[in-house]
DNA sequence: AGCCGCTTTGGAAACGTTTCCAATTTTGAT
DNA sequence: ATCAAAATTGGAAACGTTTCCAAAGCGGCT
């Protein structure tokens, strides 16, 4: 009695053949009130439940849906997540989670293993899309996939995947107008794994683009490595290197949040020594004192739509529009962005508009 | 050239039988060098990948872990998760999230689904261990589970369990005394989903136990329904309400800085008008002002714990050992927690002094 | 040449399900 | 009663894989 009932034991027990009992107990075809309450009663006894192994096999589907993210740790993709899966869920598919850790070579075998279960679609925040190996394993098995927070490149295995994602250039630009009103011009830009992510580069150049057209000082790229513990330190000798530097812009919220209490450790004022801006609009960012300035996104917008999209793509029907890229995103003016003191406003560019108000 | 090529027709293409081809590729059995580097021409040519779904119905087993928190929205279950994951992969498994969100239907729901997907091993947070249906569905089934911040119970659904958990009692007595040696006579205990969270019981009931112990007042429990928007609302109304309280323990970190918030919104600092601990030890608490007080726990290490356990009973080897319950937390004296102020500060029952400020 | 033992090979069964189809039973109308 | 139509039923194939087992190939030994 180790052995799990399948459904020939209970066709046996029920004096009936297979073929009836998978009949009755998936409400299909036709069968007489007789024989079914004894499919029933023999079901009920044994425990049965049905092995969707043996299902997906035979019906070439697995009704789940593989999804890959980076990392957990960083809420915007837990929120992705929990949102993909509750959409999911609701059209009776299934989540299979899988998370890179911003590893390349994760990230691909993550992928192969998922199409090899024969997910039926996939859901996928990528390292670099215009160089993602996994996307050319999705591509040749036409498995119907979504990119999120990953913008689908011209050429390279991203090209032509469906996404929905921010406008990371676009919000850039915001931010560094954000500095610019203030009156700031020396600005750095923190990123963390930088070459890890395709958003951390587009924000980046979308801010270096920004700047010059404001005619801001090129912003300095302060790139760190390590997320443990050594962070405050490897921040407090960058923000010691560049002391020109009043504002400094963040891939991402937490960044932004570890680069505010660096500040604080190191004796400066936020905003008043250094203003910070980061990126996500995570929910911590306004429990902090001074409030975070951000982008705010909204990634369980995200997780839902790819979901939809790529749900609709296995329905046969039609994708949801995705959003006009100039609405997925917004700048949340927070305490964190002000004006840079006198003492350390410095020339540069521009120096013509000094800062005038608060 | 619809169809993804399967072994048979690979065997085709390398002109052999698919017996050879399954060896080959496997790299088990005897072949010869010529066959061999037919097949994998073939292999190759045809971009073939192996259908997980025929391998598991064959060898009845999916190398597949399923797991269930109620949450990803709380980072302590995104790490769990996370390091869950991690260990998983280490092993050669791959991991099926669901997230209940606290719901006892989803979480039945979902452990049906996934033992139907024939998943070999379980890691679950279930709401109540007591009481829940899914743990029975595990049973029956016989596959190995391993609870996560559940206490399994002497009977009902989860008995007999193994689980990775926190000593939520032992805890709350810490908590306790951190209030009585600030001071604090007169508590609350706030909670989200009280009845969703057999976690939140245990730490009330730790902590009405520590409290009459100490000669504290019995702590007011505070208990909110929503989510969303309104808590700030609510926890000022409550605040009003119980104008005798100086102290709140919060089931959760989440909770514990939303009180903050709030209760700076109300005008009242933190400690000296309010002393608030939270419970976890999210990093989110170290970025505030002032640290949050709070019983820290090591998610990460339940999670690699739970899943070792079950990949060790999966493997047939002893689970590894389980640490001291007195080890699973530890009180982080933080600035959310200080003694209250002379107006406040009051004595024995509570009720004998009236508020006096604010 | 004959035989033994080793390597290599492929047919076939098995895993649990759905579904086609043909065979059987029931129903209803004449 | 007879017959056609409709309802019910179960055998068998199919999904993609692994593995058992028997057969075939082959080298070297007497």
């Amino acid at each position: 009695m180790l052995r799990r009932p399948t459904i020939k034991d209970v066709a046996q027990r029920a004096g009936c053949g297979i073929a009836t009992v998978s009949r009755v107990l998936n409400g299909q075809g036709s069968s007489s009130e007789q024989t079914r309450s004894k499919v029933l009663a023999a079901a009920e006894a044994l425990g049965f439940e049905f092995n969707d192994l043996g299902r997906s096999l035979q019906s070439n589907s697995t009704r789940t849906i593989g999804c890959i993210v980076p990392s957990l740790a960083n809420p915007v993709f837990a929120e992705v997540v929990q949102a993909a899966q509750a959409e999911a869920n609701r059209a009776g598919y299934q989540l299979i989670l899988a998370c890179s850790d911003y590893d390349g070579g994760l990230e691909t075998k993550a992928i192969r293993t998922l199409l090899a279960k024969q997910v039926d679609g996939l859901i996928v925040t990528v390292g670099d899309a215009r160089t993602s190996e996994g996307l050319e394993l999705i591509r040749a098995k036409r498995t119907p996939c979504c990119l999120v927070y990953n913008t689908p490149p011209d050429n390279g295995p991203g090209d032509g995947f469906a996404a929905w994602t921010v406008d990371n250039r676009g919000a850039a630009d915001a931010v560094a107008e954000g500095f610019a009103r203030q009156g700031h011009s020396c600005t750095g830009f923190l990123a963390l794994e930088f070459g890890r992510s395709d958003r951390s580069r587009e924000r980046y150049e979308g801010f270096v683009a920004a700047c010059a057209r404001l005619g801001m000082a090129h912003p300095v790229l302060l790139e760190i490595e390590e997320q443990e513990g050594r962070l405050l330190q490897l921040l407090g000798a960058m923000l010691a290197e560049h002391r020109g530097i009043t504002g400094i812009f963040a891939s991402n919220d937490y960044l932004a949040l570890a680069a505010m209490k660096a500040a604080r450790d190191l004796g400066m004022q936020v905003p008043a020594d250094l203003s910070i801006v980061g990126f996500d609009g995570i929910s911590t960012g306004l429990m902090v004192e001074p409030n975070l300035s951000t982008v705010v996104t909204d990634p369980k917008a995200m997780g839902r739509g790819a979901a939809q999209t790529v749900l609709a793509r296995l329905a046969g029907l039609e994708p949801p529009g995705r959003p006009d890229p100039a609405h997925t995103f917004s700048f949340r003016q927070g305490g964190s962005l002000g004006p840079p003191s006198a003492g350390k406003s410095d020339g540069g560019e521009a120096a013509t508009s000094p800062p005038s108000n608060q």
